[in-house]
DNA sequence: CAGTCACGTGACCACATGGTCACATGAGTA
DNA sequence: TACTCATGTGACCATGTGGTCACGTGACTG
């Protein structure tokens, strides 16, 4: 909720405005992330920016929902639209894309990542993740009644299993690379993360949600 | 690397002092955590807290070591010398141990789960982590020539595999009880985690692991 | 020309932090 | 009693923070 004035601003500064707030933001949890340091990179007064926000907290959301509104813009452009495979080779795609969007743009990767590890709100924050975690789960109970998924293990643990997966690639690709997460921002690492070959590290990871959680009479390969 | 002041100081004194000054670091991020708020707290003046440490990171630091210590000592008590079982079986009671004690000890599963969330030197703990890693893709390695487990899959990838189940743990109780983890530390909460059958759960799991990973020859059940 | 209006500015405020240091205290000693 | 020595103390300091506000500026208007 940015003001009037702020969406007056010329494009060019206003783009640098956010961008220079999003790497402060990316880069230190919300109470550590300093206002006087982001108007000092920016050039402007410590005054200016409080006509374009109301609070520090104003423009963190404000950054959190550009970001988000950009994930999703993404994941909408280079979702690709699956005509053939099971379950499994949905959620491959899924993971792919997802994991794509955090190499290409890693600062709004990072700035989410640290609003999970220390959300503003936890109640709001706990609430969202328990819709995200239900969501899941009842996927993976459908699944189960078509018969895709073993039955014999609790939905909520298989769920927890896919979401465990998922949560803990940044940090493999992090080890593979020896670019530790909070560096992908930084323009000299991004070739490299560009450079990483996705597919065959999903590839094995839904071979192994595969193996482990397909249905016993799909359960070959 | 307290000062001899500090040992010299009354048992319990000393005793309600360290874990006034863990809950502070285990619910803060070394930054936020207030040296101010744990001399407040604990009824002592500022200069006191300075005949006993250096510095703040001088506390940090031995609060660490102290819940290392504690860890271990633990593990030691804790870990039944297994007598018979293959790999997963050896696998699960390491789970089933970890899962107790920061079930039984919030304070230094937080203290710890803090330090690795934004660790004061990301150096030497990058290189921590890169040793435990290795440690486990080695494993891995040796449990693939000795066929137990599959061989087509990157030991990095399985390693990371067993890793992100291990550590997404915590989430999934939080979950499940829908008591937050940082509010694991809270009186009221302790019955309620302490009742948590972790049996099933974990059987439940290193069931997927198996089923994930292991050799064909073995793969039943 | 005078006036308005949107916007920029930076000195300033209240507050909190980590850390210091000159002093107080009190038990033990000679 | 007089002195030592380990320890406790809290006012104080430099520094940093989020946020405010009286003022400056410059384009546009009547």
């Amino acid at each position: 909720m940015p003001t009037e004035t702020f969406y007056n601003l010329p494009d060019d500064k206003r783009q640098q405005l956010v961008e220079i707030a999003m790497n402060e933001f990316a880069s230190k949890p919300f109470e550590q992330a300093s206002i006087s340091s982001i108007v000092k990179q920016a050039g402007i007064a410590k005054g200016s920016i409080y006509q374009y926000f109301e609070n520090k907290q104003d423009l963190y959301l404000y950054l959190i929902d550009v970001v988000t509104q950009e994930k999703l813009k993404f994941i909408q452009a280079n979702m690709p639209p699956l005509t053939t495979g099971d379950f499994f080779d949905i959620y491959k795609q899924q993971m792919l894309v997802g994991a794509r969007f955090n190499l290409s743009y890693p600062l709004g990767m990072n700035l989410l990542a640290n609003m999970a590890k220390s959300p503003l709100s936890n109640e709001t924050h706990t609430k969202m993740q328990q819709v995200a975690d239900e969501y899941l789960a009842n996927m993976v109970r459908q699944q189960q009644e078509a018969g895709a998924v073993r039955a014999d293990v609790d939905p909520e643990i298989i769920a927890y299993f896919y979401k465990a997966i998922v949560n803990g690639l940044a940090d493999y690709l992090a080890a593979k690379t020896g670019i530790q997460v909070t560096d992908w921002v930084k323009e000299e690492n991004a070739k490299k993360l560009q450079g990483i070959d996705l597919v065959p590290i999903i590839d094995q990871l839904v071979n192994l949600m595969r193996s482990a959680t397909a249905a016993q009479s799909a359960g070959k390969q």
